[in-house]
This record gives C-alpha cells, sequence and structure tokens, in this order.
DNA sequence: CAGCTTCTATACCGATCGGTATAGTTGCTC
DNA sequence: GAGCAACTATACCGATCGGTATAGAAGCTG
C-alpha cells in the first residue's frame, strides 16, 4: 500500500534524524546513517525532503509549530505578568518533556556557529519566539511602568533563562516540575534576594 | 630556523582552526581547510596535535586558562555579593572582548549534543567555571541566609545568563559596556521589577 | 663530517561525504 | 489492459573525510 508506506517512510526518516541529530549534531551526522535507522535507502530520503538541509527544515518546522502555537497561547497577557510568565515557562517545559531530543537538537542549534547551516535555518524560529514574548512585555509595560524599553532584554533573558534550566535538567540535573517552574519565574521576576 | 617556525606553525594551525571552528563549527570544518588557511600541510598538524580533536583540546586548554585565571581572581569574595558578581561578569566581558571567535566557539559548544566530541572535550572546563561561581555563592550565603541549598543554581543561572548577554552582544545586538554590565548584575539580582 | 632530533612536504590510504542516474515496482485511473 | 504518478532500490558519481608511510630538510652535538 503506498499511502502507508509513504507517510511510514517519510516519518521514519524524520525520526530516525531527529535522534541522530540531537545526538551527534547535524554536522556530525550523513545520510546514509540516516537512512539505515529509518530502515530505507537515499533515493527515498531525496524524494521527500530534497537534500539534507532540506530535511533539517522541515524537521524544524514540524515541531516548531506545535511549540508556537502553545507559545501564543500561554503569551496572551491578561494583567498578570507572573502569571503569564509562569504560562510561558510552563509551554517550554511542557514542550522540553514531550519532545526532549527536539529540545535538545534546537539547543544546539541555538548558539551554533554563524556561517553554519544549521543556525540559519533555525534562526527565523527563535526570532519568532523573542517577538511572542517581548510583545507580551510590551503589552505589560502599560501596567509595570518601570520597564520600559527592555521590553527586547527581557524577552531574550527570559527565554535564555529557561533555556538553561531546561539545558540542565535534560542532562539530569534537576527535573522540570512545578517547583522548578516557580523558582524559575521568581527568580526572573524578584532576582536572588526574594 | 627551525625553532622560529615551529613557533609560527604551531600557533598558525591552533588561529586558523580557532576561526574556522568558530564561523563553521568543529563537525563541519575538515583538517584540509584549517592546514590551507594556516599556509602548512596535513603532517606538520598531526606532528603538533595528533588528530583533530587533539587540536581543539589544546585550543580549549590554552584559552580556558585565562579566562579561569581571570575568573578566579574576580570570584574571590570580599563581602558585598553585588560588587562580586560585577566583577564576575565584567572578567567574562573582557574576556568575551579580548577573544570573541573563541567566545563563540566555546558557546557553540556549551548546548552541543550529548555525545558529540566537541562537548566531551569542553565539559570538563565548564565545570570548573560553574565550581568557582558556586563557591563564591557559598562563601556569600554566610551573609545572605536567604540563599540556602540553591547555590549551584544560581551559578549556573548567572553564567547562563552572561552567556546569553554576550551572545546577543557576539551577533550584534547591543554592546559589551559598563551599561549592560551593570544592567545584567541588577537583573540577576533583584529581578525585572527593579 | 657523522649522528641525532625536530620538523615538514609529497603522495597516498580506505572510508565516507552529499547527491543522483537508471530502472523498476506499486497502485490508481481510464 | 494502457497509461500515469508516486515511490523505492541498485549502483554509482566526484569530492572530501581523518589520518599516515616515507622521505627529506634543518639545526644541533659530538
Amino acid at each position: 500500500m503506498a499511502a502507508t508506506a509513504h507517510a511510514d517512510n517519510r516519518s521514519g526518516i524524520l525520526g530516525a534524524a531527529l535522534q541522530l541529530f540531537a545526538a551527534r549534531g547535524y554536522d556530525a551526522v550523513g545520510i546514509q546513517q540516516i537512512v539505515d535507522v529509518a530502515g530505507v535507502t537515499k533515493p527515498t530520503l531525496y524524494h521527500y525532503f530534497g537534500s539534507k538541509l532540506g530535511l533539517l527544515e522541515e524537521l524544524l518546522a514540524e515541531h516548531f509549530a506545535v511549540l508556537h502555537s502553545e507559545l501564543e497561547r500561554a503569551a496572551r497577557y491578561r494583567r498578570d505578568l507572573p502569571q503569564t510568565l509562569t504560562e510561558i515557562a510552563r509551554a517550554y517545559f511542557a514542550f522540553a518533556l514531550a519532545q526532549p531530543a527536539f529540545y535538545r537538537m534546537q539547543l544546539g542549534l541555538l548558539f551554533a556557529p554563524l556561517e553554519s547551516d544549521g543556525l540559519k535555518a533555525i534562526t527565523h524560529f527563535h526570532e519568532r519566539q523573542f517577538r511572542v514574548v517581548e510583545e507580551m512585555f510590551r503589552a505589560a509595560a502599560a501596567d509595570h511602568g518601570n520597564m520600559k524599553g527592555r521590553q527586547r532584554a527581557y524577552a531574550v533573558t527570559f527565554i535564555g533563562m529557561i533555556h538553561n534550566y531546561v539545558a540542565l535538567c535534560l542532562n539530569g540535573h534537576g527535573k522540570l516540575d512545578d517547583k522548578l517552574l516557580h523558582q524559575a519565574v521568581r527568580q526572573f521576576s524578584h532576582g536572588i534576594y526574594s
């Protein structure tokens, strides 16, 4: 049956690529390894994705679509900044728990070298996350006059802190639970003296 | 002259490798490219460094030695936590300004995939930085009773935040000056409502 | 000059790189 | 059954991968 085989092979390739990219990195993984793990051959991969980079882009697009929709829901400001921050962090934590391999992979791409294919492919997605959170801070600034002009810095710092916590937990130093969630938000909001 | 040629070739290879690793990533750079840029041939590189990974390790060791000595000086706690935090951040900022290419490279290795050679090579250096800063927080805890048991989290978060700011500036979004320095320390200490 | 160590170049190794030309095979439509 | 689009395997491409065997300069010591 072609339809089933189609879906199986396509998603099988995506799954194998995700697992390998997360474990060893985009550049360090060869096409041959991916198709071996997926149980197909190279022409099949090239039929669906056109190139190695195309495969990566498709992988990013499909997974980030989920995160972005959750993030936009969480980042709707309802005049309660601590609550909204908690929701945003919760969206990231939940995503990391649901897709740990993908989260690890995109973390690796976050600080990837400037001229690397990986960074070029992922920049747009990260930029979009920054904009969503920045927009939330802009809306919140109406209620918190003292954060004028720093919305961008806040967005970047907050997301960066979340990535930090998630990275720690992905490496076994901690657990992504509600306790850590509130600790992160409290530290971001009131600093270490709170 | 052998002595001069020795030093020239060795450091020339290190410089070429740093530039290329920072620009394209460890895995994406070939030995041939490195020796081409350095103006030598492969046996010369293998004479000095033994392998590609050995070259990376030597590069890390030489540069981190500088950062670590500065960091240990900055992290000596003198019963003034804001001042000490500022000193630590200043050490990182100064290092990033002096060695932007290296800083970019080690950032890329920070979140590198678990099984990548790069991460294995750099983990020990990052761990050492965490320990130094954690130790400082432990000493400071005597004066700040409310941060019991969170010294490790503080160290990781603080260094993570610094890396975040440096990464931003390395990508052109901001300037690593004293203004940013104090903003970072204030945000870490008192949160966004300060 | 002999002998030794240190360093460097030519030329090469097998393996793997990303990617593809060709030839089906399959299932659907008419 | 004919024709067609979608899909997949065999076998191959030139280029590059990390690494090395061999040989020869260069300088230093006796």
